[in-house]
DNA sequence: GTTTACCAGTTTTTT
DNA sequence: ACTGGTAAAC
């Protein structure tokens, strides 16, 4: 590709951003606006015209696929190699840096990343050896403090222990936990961040060797970077003109994790001669979509401003469908998807959203016995499957036997005689010497303190662990991986696990195995040659936690929550479940910063329609095993009339046969409304009712009225006349 | 010490 | 609906 080229396939504004002079420069990208394709064809810009070489470019993404799918469109412009570059997410480099200098992060060689499961039990565990209350101070709510105070920059340290005797307790386990976590060598997802920032801010000559390596900086899906990934940003780019970021404050999505919004305003103050570029032409979606998404996103407050034009044409109108229950609402999109392909379309031009995983259940069900092909993101990942994990752990411990939380994993898996007794007197004891486990129990055993029976169980797992790590050392990784899960009898008691779920954790050990011989393959070469191939397998299991599916590629209708969707596009979109309570979710109903969190959230799941967006609700829904009668959400509320066409409920649609004849009667009878009878609403008019269900406060009628069709309502707050 | 049975609490999103 | 944790039985 010559340089002509690369920006001839560019519209003005992408030129512009592409070719702008060396200066920081913030690209304010409305959706579908050719975003990645700016910071590729960017990147490319730099390396052809600007000569620069791979080696100095950074380019810094949120998600792994993201990082992969810029490194491939690089690669076939370039048709280089761009192994060199460093591109990945702030997690992935982040990591990447700690472990070439671990000495100046004061970490040990062979430290580990451990995933917010692992991080959560080690919590757990804390509060037992602490003996604090944990229905006062909730793990999950600790592990929230913790991330947050990191994600902050904040050490324990560093904060006043002032007053609040929760707050206090909070600091104190805080402390505990980066204690832990030292000793053990573990480091965690936010850690990650923080130390690879500490590490840079104290180490000058590091700070300024990767400042002049990187001489040119970019960021994808800037608006989601939290306080420490812009710092770090900082340190590397502050007082030069290589900073290159991209971003939509319409779609910032993950404040709930940390991320900042206000770091787009902050980003005008640090860099005071900054350029903004707009990117408003839409390439994606039809007129009608993009109004409908500008108009909703226009109820926000404290928007940097930015309207999406397209010169499509306006499409066809979006569709509104108001489901009886959750079944007739799958059963509806279904059969949608089901004339699409049909009539000649791709079921993977197809997706349904949602906004939480757990909704995807009723869509399965309805595809599978429609036998309809499709693929559902999200969910459990490869990585974090409990057998893979155990089998992780015992890799993790050959590796670093002070590694507590993966020596507290198995030590007991498969069961081999070591209870809850010998557990809780080991702990105690490296609690009290701030020893680990492993040293611990090597202890214990010295001083022949144990009955005889758990000495020896003892014994032979610490026998085992070393022999694992002796007889395997000269092994290639995935020789080793299979070794392990066969000399640790994992294998065998997941294949003693009586039914198939036995057989698919074996299936799953053995592409485990697999998985080990792809990264031996792929990583054969690497510039990090330091490093082991078994740490770096371990942290790429955790960084990447995998795809919950192979890569079938079959045409598949794609499902996936809202957030994963980001990004993506699809020519037809459903979003479902429509409904106040659940989108926007519950507790951010009387919130207004979440509120605005979730229109954005909304307005990512509006703008990823090319063609057709179906929005849908239902009436009735089972949530947590119980019923609920949610209002349709106030988003819908908030896209223009003329802009939804609303869909009939069609006269035969799968409506819960009434249970048994006995208990309808029964509830009819002791209900104050007859079938037939003629009631009158405040808001809904007149209209005839049609059956009743329930009792008491959970009685609910339901109601054909004249002018609104066919309604579900609860009793106790639908003023009801009888006419 | 191990297995099973029940109970309670939890479900927004992900590196 | 699902998990994890605990109590009771083997």
């Amino acid at each position: 590709m010559d340089a002509s080229a690369i920006i001839s396939s560019l519209n003005d504004a992408q030129r512009l951003a592409v070719s702008a002079p060396d200066r920081a420069t913030l690209v304010l990208a409305g959706a579908g606006s050719g975003k990645t394709r700016v910071l590729v064809h960017r990147i490319v810009w730099h390396i052809l015209i600007n000569h620069i070489q791979p080696h100095n470019i950074l380019a810094v993404t949120f998600t792994n696929k993201a990082a992969t799918e810029m490194r491939n469109r690089i690669e076939s412009l370039l048709n280089i190699s761009t192994r060199s570059m460093w591109i990945g997410t702030f997690h992935g480099l982040a990591h990447r840096l700690l472990r070439q200098h671990s000495k100046l992060a004061k970490l040990p060689e062979t430290f580990q990343v451990m995933d917010s499961d692992d991080q959560l039990r080690i919590i757990k565990r804390l509060l037992k050896n602490l003996n604090i209350d944990d229905t006062k101070w909730p793990p999950k709510q600790l592990q929230w403090f913790i991330n947050s105070q990191k994600e902050e920059g904040r050490r324990a340290r560093h904060m006043e222990s002032n007053g609040d005797i929760y707050y206090r307790q909070m600091l104190a386990v805080y402390q505990a936990y980066e204690e832990l976590c030292n000793r053990s060598g573990l480091v965690d997802f936010a850690e990650l961040l923080l130390r690879a920032h500490e590490t840079l801010r104290d180490n000058e000559e590091l700070l300024n060797f990767y400042r002049s390596r990187f001489q040119q900086v970019h960021v994808d899906e800037f608006q989601d970077t939290n306080t420490i990934q812009y710092a770090w940003l900082r340190l590397l780019t502050e007082g030069k003109d290589n900073l290159f970021v991209v971003g939509d404050d319409d779609q910032c999505i993950y404040g709930w994790r940390g991320a900042k919004i206000e770091n787009i305003f902050n980003f005008q103050k640090h860099y005071p001669g900054h350029q903004v570029i707009r990117l408003e032409q839409n390439y994606r979606s039809t007129g009608h979509i993009l109004r409908a998404a500008n108009t909703l996103i226009a109820n926000n407050e404290g928007r940097m401003g930015k309207e999406l034009w397209t010169d499509a044409g306006e499409g066809q109108p979006l569709s509104l469908y108001t489901a009886f229950n959750e079944q007739d609402e799958a059963h509806f999109v279904v059969e949608k998807i089901r004339l699409w392909a049909r009539e000649g379309g791709l079921r993977s031009d197809t997706a349904i959203l949602y906004r939480s995983n757990a909704q995807s259940r009723q869509f399965e069900e309805r595809l599978m016995t429609t036998a309809t092909p499709y693929r559902v993101y999200g969910g459990l990942r490869f990585f974090e499957r409990m057998e893979i994990k155990n089998a992780l752990a015992y890799l993790r411990l050959m590796n670093n036997q002070h590694d507590d939380a993966s020596f507290e994993r198995i030590v007991n898996t498969p069961t081999r005689g070591i209870g809850a007794k010998t557990l809780d007197n080991m702990r105690s004891l490296a609690r009290e010497q701030q020893l680990s486990l492993w040293r611990a129990s090597q202890f214990m055993l010295e001083q022949k303190q144990l009955s005889a029976r758990a000495a020896s169980a003892l014994q032979s797992f610490l026998s085992l662990i070393q022999k694992l790590g002796q007889d395997s050392t000269d092994l290639p990784l995935h020789e080793k991986v299979k070794f392990v899960i066969e000399a640790s009898a994992l294998l065998d008691l997941y294949k003693k696990e009586k039914q198939d779920k036995g057989e698919t954790r074996v299936e799953n050990l053995e592409e485990l195995v697999n998985a080990a011989r792809l990264f031996d393959y792929q990583n054969n070469n690497d510039d990090e040659e330091n490093l082991s191939e078994l740490d770096m397998f371990l942290a790429h299991a955790t960084l990447e936690a995998g795809e919950n599916q192979g890569e079938a590629e079959e045409d598949c209708v794609q499902l996936m929550t809202i957030h994963s969707a980001k990004g993506l596009e699809f020519k037809l979109v459903f979003m479902v479940g429509m409904e106040d309570g659940l989108f926007p979710s519950q507790q951010a109903l009387d919130d207004v910063g979440r509120l605005q969190e979730e229109r954005r959230l909304c307005y990512v799941g509006i703008t990823r329609a090319m063609q057709q967006l179906y929005l849908s609700h239902a009436e009735s829904r089972r949530l947590y095993g119980k019923d609920s009668y949610p209002r349709p959400s106030r988003f819908i509320r908030e896209i223009p009339e003329d802009l939804l066409q609303e869909i009939r409920m069609r006269a035969n649609i799968s409506r819960p046969l009434s249970t048994s004849p006995n208990q309808s009667q029964k509830i009819s009878n002791n209900s104050a409304y007859r079938l037939g009878q003629t009631v009158r609403h405040a808001k809904f008019g007149e209209g005839v009712v049609l059956q009743t269900e329930g009792e008491g406060a959970e009685e609910k009628v339901q109601i054909n009225f004249r002018n609104e069709g066919i309604k579900w309502l609860m009793l106790a707050y639908a003023k009801l006349e009888k006419a």
